[in-house]
DNA sequence: GCCAACGTTGGC
DNA sequence: GCCAACGTTGGC
């Protein structure tokens, strides 16, 4: 009985650690999809670029510099809490800040890992009445220890994972702002959809071809045309 | 509430 | 290392 857990928001404000690295060991995760497995790189994280466009790295491996972060804005209980966790529920918090807990997906946690100081990321709202991009928020702490993870009472404690080797790790999120207008999932499912067959920067857009990672990159031309979304009317 | 897609587990 | 069974995600 694996606990197996949803991507979750963030909680309040965190502890200072100041850790970039504590994690030792290789991820499990990725390899179940057979996609072939990459090597353990030295950090290839440059710290120093924090958001331009992606790049490939020696290994040919993508540097993403955009995100998008799943959370849901309206009340569920899992395991007797209520995971709800919408953008207003992070502007609320001290210093609009909070720490991204909860993800329980290698792939969302390697991709959260990936993450640097100063990035932006969508925040979008899931398994809600009107799923899609309600605005935007900056990495201000990268990758560190999920305490959530030890907790007995949370909504994704996860018995498997010791505190001598943590498996799951979160980063801090501060809130930057709402969009101009709410972008619906339904608006940039047309647009994938139209891309996909005319081409266009949405085409390959992760939400739609990975649908259930809750944590996910964007290629800076997926990024930037989403974001000129907002500008536009409605489709 | 349904259920398709897909990630994880564990037997072999 | 394969793969069937199982569990979760998340749109609809």
């Amino acid at each position: 009985m694996p606990p197996r857990k949803r991507a979750r928001g963030p909680k309040k404000n965190t502890t200072k650690t100041a850790q970039s690295d504590s994690d030792s060991e290789d991820t499990p995760g990725t390899a179940a999809q057979g996609k072939g497995k990459r090597k353990i790189e030295k950090s290839t994280k440059s710290k120093d670029r924090a958001a331009s466009s992606d790049v490939k790295d020696s290994a040919g491996k993508i540097s993403y510099c955009h995100w998008l972060m799943k959370s849901e804005p309206e009340s569920r209980f899992e395991k007797g809490v209520d995971v709800k966790f919408g953008i207003e529920d992070l502007k609320a918090l001290p210093n609009q800040t909070g720490c991204w807990d909860g993800v329980r997906n290698y792939q969302a946690r390697n991709f959260m890992r990936d993450m640097v100081l100063g990035q932006r990321a969508f925040f979008y709202h899931s398994n809600c009445k009107e799923p899609g991009i309600a605005g935007l928020m900056k990495i201000v702490k990268e990758a560190y220890v999920d305490h959530t993870q030890f907790d007995k009472k949370d909504a994704h404690y996860d018995a498997s994972s010791k505190p001598d080797n943590p498996k799951w790790s979160m980063v801090d999120v501060q809130y930057e702002r709402m969009l101009k207008r709410f972008i619906s999932l339904a608006e940039l499912k047309r647009l994938h959809l139209e891309h996909k067959s005319k081409g266009g920067p949405l085409k390959d857009m992760a939400l739609f071809t990975r649908a259930r990672l809750s944590v996910q990159p964007l290629t800076a031309e997926e990024f930037d045309f989403v974001l000129s979304l907002e500008d536009k009317e409605p489709v």
